[in-house]
DNA sequence: CCATCATAGTGAGTATGCTCAGCTTCCATG
DNA sequence: CATGGAAGCTGAGCATACTCACTATGATGG
């Protein structure tokens, strides 16, 4: 898990940024993770119970996906999870009935509180060392990548550019 | 897919950056993958492919493991598929009869080349945008992230510190 | 030589993400 | 009302990552 900094030298890629970017996403996640799994919750989990909480009504799978910005598929399998474990509800939307509505139970309301106590302490942790002025290049940083991304991958034709 | 920014700021967590992180990296990996997997390969298998390629002689498994930076049993999964696919070969070790040695087949060296001029490409498209002193910047505050991280995380007597 | 411990790799199981196919249901149009 | 297409969700299956437990082998000490 270490992967010696000698042995990226050797091996990494002409352009280590993206690798070092990879890197350390999952490194961080692992970390919150492991913080969050000590309460049951993880990343995607608390990403989800976590729009559920701030809608403040019930939610369609659709709009839970897109709103938390998963596939659609991938919101099944979550909710699959977390209504096994009984923080969220299932129940047919009364005038669709291909649709469910999606509510947090009183479990899942605490799971969620305790779990953005438990991501606010790791993300402080993580990133506490980082000012506000690198909070914010970070941000740009990023908010460019993704920029170049979505305009390569969508199609040139201007795609949606939040900044 | 296309997480809505308005949808973001209701119901984004309180520090967004950390978020922001994970979505970009997210995006990013799906469009390298795009790229790569046209002719067979993907992030993954690219990295272990360019590890074997480089490290010029055969490698156990759990020093690939290592050189690449994932648990064993990711890389058991990974080459099982590679292998499978005949671009690496594992042959037992000639005097320690637990391990294999890896190397590259023709044709994976040959899927390497290709995967690597696609990587380059897909990875200019993605972050040509940004300047040398931006890359450095981003870079400098990823390996800061890292460090906290590891800090945190691997016990609080100075872990290793790659910068 | 053999008991014991460590190391190498993988099987089993889980989590998180995806696509594609398929079913059910809705809606618009004739 | 019927019908065809769109929408909502999930089953099937894959990729990438992990941990834990296990087997097989190596190495070491009595």
């Amino acid at each position: 898990m270490a992967e010696d900094p000698a042995a990226r030298q050797r091996f990494g890629s002409s352009d280590a940024l993206v690798d070092e970017l990879f890197v350390t996403t999952q490194r961080l996640r692992a970390f919150v993770d492991g913080r969050l799994r000590e309460h049951g919750a993880s990343v995607a989990r608390l990403r989800t119970l976590r729009v559920l909480a701030l809608a403040g009504e019930p939610l369609r799978m659709r709009d839970l996906a897109e709103y938390v910005g998963n596939a659609p598929r991938t919101t099944t399998t979550i909710v699959d999870s977390l209504e096994r474990d009984g923080l969220v509800e299932r129940v047919r939307h009364p005038s669709d009935r291909r649709a469910f509505l999606l509510t947090l139970t009183e479990e899942g309301a605490r799971c969620h509180r305790e779990a953005e106590e438990l991501d606010r302490a790791a993300l402080a942790a993580a990133t506490g060392a980082l000012s506000g002025a690198e909070r914010e290049q970070l941000r740009a940083l990023l908010g460019r990548i993704r920029a170049a991304v979505d305009v390569d991958a969508g199609g040139a034709g201007g795609a949606d550019e939040d900044d």
